[in-house]
DNA sequence: TTGTAAACCTACTAGTAAATAAGTAAATTA
DNA sequence: TAATTTACTTATTTACTAGTAGGTTTACAA
């Protein structure tokens, strides 16, 4: 199956958003390499927010797959996985889209600003759950309420992808295995 | 003393960095609210990229004398003030400066990046020795190495002053007191 | 009093940003 | 087959952007 150019524009974008920030690129800069013109982008996406609406629309069906893959797996198996998938982020030098997004949050429009919560909420949700089960089961142990071990994971571990463009690539390792440690029995 | 107009542009630049974000700001951002001309920030800051670095100097003077004024405090004290410190910036809709920093990265030329990454260390190293007091007077619990735990009260703290600005107010104190109770006896 | 340097301003440039108008070729639908 | 829609291109426009050349004012020193 071929990729459509919306979708190779969303891709392309999403990539730019992360690795430089909302405002550090530009429509030539999704162009160029797609080798189409700089109106071409705009007949898909008429305005930048345009543009960053359908990324965080993408990023919320790519969640809503994750979640529903990983929905027969045991909670500590999910957590790693999910502390991969941040892993191989921070890996591509690019920080979560959660704090791209964070970062750039006023120059979003009204529209994009309650997607992002929407996903947000969702990751949150998705996390505490999991926290919750985990906690049922006896995998995990019990430190606050789980609300707040998710916020701390989540922003653990996206402060991460930031910090250690700072700092080194070891500290990532660091905080992501002292998250596991700190949760499982 | 009054403030020299060197003194508040640096002040506004960081206003404007950490509220916005680097690109997302212009030196007309800066000469319009103090009713001087776009030249005249040029002359004190000849670049974009000198006004940054001098932003991150100014950082880590402040954070000098913020250190040297905790020095004789006990480590339970300082580190109850640095959180507090954290607190009165998300309240003020900005983020920390390190994370404002790190989202822009590439945006930044070798020598803001060196200066930053001095910052960060600083910071970081001033975290972990306090955790090592606390730790030698039995004023705060044992968890991991203490980078480690230095790296996740700071991550934690930066992502929640990012994090709060999608989801909620009550989030920000939520993470705050779990890091004071996580860590204190 | 003259010289000089700091701290501006006026006026401008060259480049880039997002966005748009109008046209076109190819595919889809009636 | 004619009409319409999709997915673009060419060619501009408007509005900034950082940055600069050169002139002016002010204060202070020789």
């Amino acid at each position: 199956m071929a990729t459509s150019t919306r979708e190779k524009i969303i891709q392309l974008g999403d990539d730019l958003l992360r690795r430089q920030g909302f405002n550090a690129f530009s429509y030539a800069d999704i162009s160029k390499p797609l080798q189409i013109k700089n109106a071409a982008v705009h007949y898909h996406f008429p305005s930048k927010q345009d543009l960053a609406f359908a990324i965080a629309q993408w990023h919320k069906d790519i969640f809503d797959r994750f979640s529903q893959k990983m929905a027969t797996k045991e909670p500590k198996d999910r957590l790693k996985t999910f502390l991969n998938f941040y892993h191989s982020i921070h890996l591509s030098e690019k920080v979560d889209i959660i704090s791209a997004f964070a970062t750039d949050w006023y120059s979003l429009g009204p529209n994009v600003q309650t997607e992002v919560q929407e996903f947000t909420e969702l990751v949150i949700e998705w996390l505490t759950e999991l926290i919750q089960e985990g906690l049922d089961l006896g995998q995990f142990r019990k430190i606050h309420n789980t609300r707040t071990t998710a916020l701390r994971v989540l922003s653990s571990i996206f402060a991460s992808t930031q910090l250690v463009r700072i700092t080194s690539d070891q500290d990532f390792t660091r905080v992501k295995n002292s998250i596991l440690e700190e949760l499982l029995n």
